[in-house]
DNA sequence: GATGAATGAGGGTTCATTCAT
DNA sequence: TATGAATGAACCCTCATTCAT
């Protein structure tokens, strides 16, 4: 059907122009991570992207808007999730095992922890992404926990409510394993599994006390 | 004393240069927290500190070493400080107490706090002051942290032995409480000692098991 | 008749490629007389004429092709309404007063304005349209005003030859005219007709000598 | 005197400094006047008066600042000059010869020429410097003519009041000789002094009627 | 030692022009 | 013929570093 070529035509240059946003993207989240926001070269984007410099323009408004989309188009879908999962009504425990996994796998072994290193290492220089951060992940993720908790509670399963005061305990070992993962892991490896589990240990006990 | 005049004048002017020295670096570690490494302007630095810009080549050899100057010289003394600490010879809780106080005072209410927040910041664009930072001051509190942990849990006095194994674990709530504090304080403010007493209620139990 | 049809056709698509032309004429002029020939983008240009920027290469090699086209293409219609007004023998006074009314109903009140003022601010980067303006405008304008001036001398209507002389007496009141309605116009707004009717009395005498 | 050593040494400086500055601002009106305000490089200033591109910037602010205070430091001492000018007591027809003179040598056969030139040239697109020069150049010149013309036209002096009523219509053709020099010269020579001097015959009569 | 004017390489951004569709 | 995404050279401006005073 002739009548679709155009479609098709369209199509095939929406794929390729959607393609090359990816990889600007990705260019973009590589050189930002090296050399940090204000170090890295739109150049070397360009680059890595394999597109020509002007073309980083075609998709994004300026450097800054570039990094903010970044940002967003990598953590939102996780929060929905993350979300999802903390809705399920499961024991304490498996659920904090269930997150810790979830983190693991979908976080730290991927390029979220990069973004997420971003956001602590350029935060306090971008106040609207710390703010964007805190509104669309950061608040809603806490809110989830602490509903988590409260039904745990409830339930009698939390030995304390350090959690639920603070649910900033719970992210506090993540934001440090990813952190640490950049910084010392050359001096010293971290086993993450490990010590996140160490973490919930502290929370539900690793066996109740005087059993 | 007619003799010591010169003494005296090259005392002055040692002094004068020392103070100048103290003022750059005060004024670095200003504008390098405000603006980033990259960002940072040695132009601003200079005016901050009431030298002219050339002075400050007088006293450092670039830009690169003014920064790792300025990180070395603000947390060594403070290493010192908690070492003597930890060997102590207190009870478990009483001294975690007491490095909470510690902290608080002398790191999280000082220019320390800009410090370490530089580390996590500009770290992963500078593996040599990661390294710095991991073997003067990093390996040498986590020792210290885990001798004493050793000597608490001999006497019975911990729940877990997380905190042994990673003593990241009682550091992570401090870096968070920083970056917490640079990134979101104005959205949503945390108290500090409350969040890391928080966390010490779960190592130690908010009352002794059984109690 | 089907046999006209490819020639309709085509007939419609000339018109509506010559309709495009004109459009990005029209919206060249705008977007040179507001940014001036270096600053305007031809994205603005296609944007306003409602084509693609591409379509512009179509009719037009280059930008500056463009620029040139248009100035050509709106002058040259009215030369020969001035040479034909010129050509009239009536008395040079009605005659003076008519080419004040053409240049103010046909100039000042058009697009020719612009152009002209376009000629002025753009004339020194483009020596080929300072040229090209001289040779079909400016030439053949002052030479039917040298004609028309002589036979007003013989009959003895002019109180000096300042004019013959010097042609551009006539023009400079106008185009400064022109200058000042862009420059100026809302500081002092200027009377035009009144202004170039002072120049005329200065040329023939409010009241003709000896009345 | 050792005292006077500083004070030279800075005086020298500052010298040199200010040498640098009239050669900025020198080049920077062959390089406006040349290629116009938007295609000018500063690349080609800074070239043209033998100092680096950065150099610029430590005696303007940006680009248009630059060419702001070159009209402004240009144009403002002629201004003294013909108010003071105008102000003396001789007769009409004495004053305008000498006016006309003033603009051929103080104007006309300076780089004012230029300047005026890119007034009329940028003026368009630069409102504030349309502004600056009517406020500081033009209605300053204009109401000392009309002081001038009102004390004439008192002694019977003048054949029109065309001139009071517009003394645009002195400026006419200064300004059109100008625009003139740039445009055309190559093609048809204008000569200044006799071309003015037509205007003003025009005014005050060659000879005046029925002489 | 101290100054700050001068340097010039470098980077973000724009936009005339091209070309595959 | 018409499109508009892509290109990349060009240009303004910044700022770490130097050096004459």
């Amino acid at each position: 059907m002739p009548a679709e070529t155009p479609r098709a035509t369209n199509g095939a240059r929406a794929q390729r122009s959607a393609a090359r946003r990816e990889a600007i993207l990705a260019a973009a989240l590589d050189e930002f991570s090296a050399q940090g926001f204000t170090a890295a070269r739109l150049d070397d984007v360009a680059r890595r992207a394999g597109v020509a410099k002007g073309t980083i323009y075609l998709h994004f408004r300026d450097k800054e808007a570039l990094f903010q989309e970044l940002i967003g188009s990598v953590l939102a879908p996780f929060v929905d999730t993350l979300e999802a999962a903390l809705a399920a009504d499961i024991p304490a425990r498996a659920m904090a095992d269930q997150i810790v996994e979830l983190f693991v796998t979908q976080v730290y072994g991927t390029r979220r922890q990069e973004v997420i290193r971003l956001i602590v290492t350029e935060g306090p220089r971008f106040p609207s992404l710390a703010e964007f951060y805190y509104r669309h992940v950061l608040s809603r993720v806490m809110a989830a926990m602490r509903e988590w908790m409260r039904r745990a509670a409830a339930r009698g399963e939390l030995a304390s409510d350090a959690f639920i005061r603070f649910p900033q305990l719970m992210g506090a070992p993540a934001i440090v394993a990813i952190l640490w993962h950049g910084l010392f892991e050359r001096f010293e490896p971290l086993d993450v599994r490990a010590f996140l589990h160490a973490q919930l240990d502290l929370v539900f006990g690793r066996k109740p006390c005087g059993e």
